[in-house]
DNA sequence: CGCGGGTTTGATGATGCTCAAGCCCGGTGG
DNA sequence: CCACCGGGCTTGAGCATCATCAAACCCGCG
């Protein structure tokens, strides 16, 4: 039922069968049609989602209304505004589904109640945090280093799962080139093997 | 005597004087002097710094050997390789004193030892990846939608006092521009005021 | 069958990079 | 005490990459 849920938190730190059943009955499951808003930016979103089937994007708009995608959270991802979850102030990013999708969702309460009743949470939690910067940290420095082009081919590399199930100008919002580029982009790269 | 570090930590999570004492004694205090690394990639480096005095930059070297600025790290804030923090492979990443520093660091093993005697560590330290992840997305999103002028504007009002102190190449470094670009800049912000 | 969002293609232009040279200033040694 | 480095900052000219604007195309869906 929450396996991959049980199975992702499993995967870093040791779970009895009675944490597992605890931290089960402390999410409550959504489900979202593809397009639908998840979190819309400027409401209040503290809680965190685990995406158990689907896709989501975390995307900010800017003054002049373009959308930038901050990052993708297919299957067995986490994904929160994490300013608005912890200071509750509105959020300055918005969640949107990308495909129909299920998702669990834990609210700070419950994420302060889960750490009290299974300590080993709080932990479970600055890990998932701090694998976070890592690929934030080498996500910045590659955004500095390596040109459009680089960018794309790492990144199917790394997610190609994301890159095929998603429209293409998402792609490119989330490398920080526009849709036309990208395009002429994965034109040279087909060509060019 | 370790007053910045525990008002630090006091300001995110409550802590009783023990506590505070157990803190303490798990940080060794390590003196560096200006140009001088703290971490070399390469190395492993499984600690956290704590910057007391002083100033360091978090930076990346690329395969054409050009550095970038990650981070800057002045007093009251931490700085790691989290990469070779949580794996215990080598650092991807550099750490360099700007000027002459203070730092106190604390071992993995003294982390998991920390955390068990005082177990709200744990909680701090999600509390502070957790406002890394805020600040690393807000960077990324403005990385996208700003020019390099407005980043630099940006960067002068959230963080006056590290662009002072600061030589303009690591500045430059951490926008993501070249030295000429950001001479450029800062020659046209002046004259427009 | 036609509408419409998404992708492609083309032409043009701006932003920021590269390469190169000069300048400013603090540190060092004669 | 001063001359001479040398690193870092500035300035200039030319250029590459990517954005913008505009139009055509493709294809799934109503």
């Amino acid at each position: 039922m929450h396996s991959l849920l049980i199975n992702t938190i499993r995967s870093k730190v040791k779970l009895s069968a009675e944490e597992a059943e605890a931290i089960k009955s402390s999410f409550t499951l959504r489900r979202v049609k593809k397009k639908q808003l998840v979190l819309a930016a400027g409401n209040i979103g503290q809680e965190f989602f685990f995406v158990r089937r689907g896709l989501l994007r975390l995307f900010s708009t800017d003054d002049k209304a373009n959308e930038h995608v901050i990052h993708f959270a297919p299957e067995g991802w986490w994904v929160a505004d994490n300013h608005s979850f912890l200071l509750g102030k509105p959020a300055i990013f918005s969640i949107e589904a990308l495909e129909d999708s299920e998702i669990l969702m834990l609210s700070k309460e419950n994420v302060d109640a889960l750490s009290a009743r299974v300590p080993i949470m709080e932990r479970y939690f600055r890990l998932l945090m701090q694998t976070g910067i890592i690929s934030l940290h080498r996500r910045i420095a590659n955004a500095q280093s390596q040109s459009a082009e680089q960018k794309y081919l790492e990144m199917m590399e790394l997610y190609p799962d994301i890159v095929i199930r998603t429209p293409q100008h998402y792609i490119a919002s989330y490398l920080g080139v526009t849709p036309e580029t990208l395009s002429r982009i994965r034109k040279k790269v087909s060509s060019n093997p």
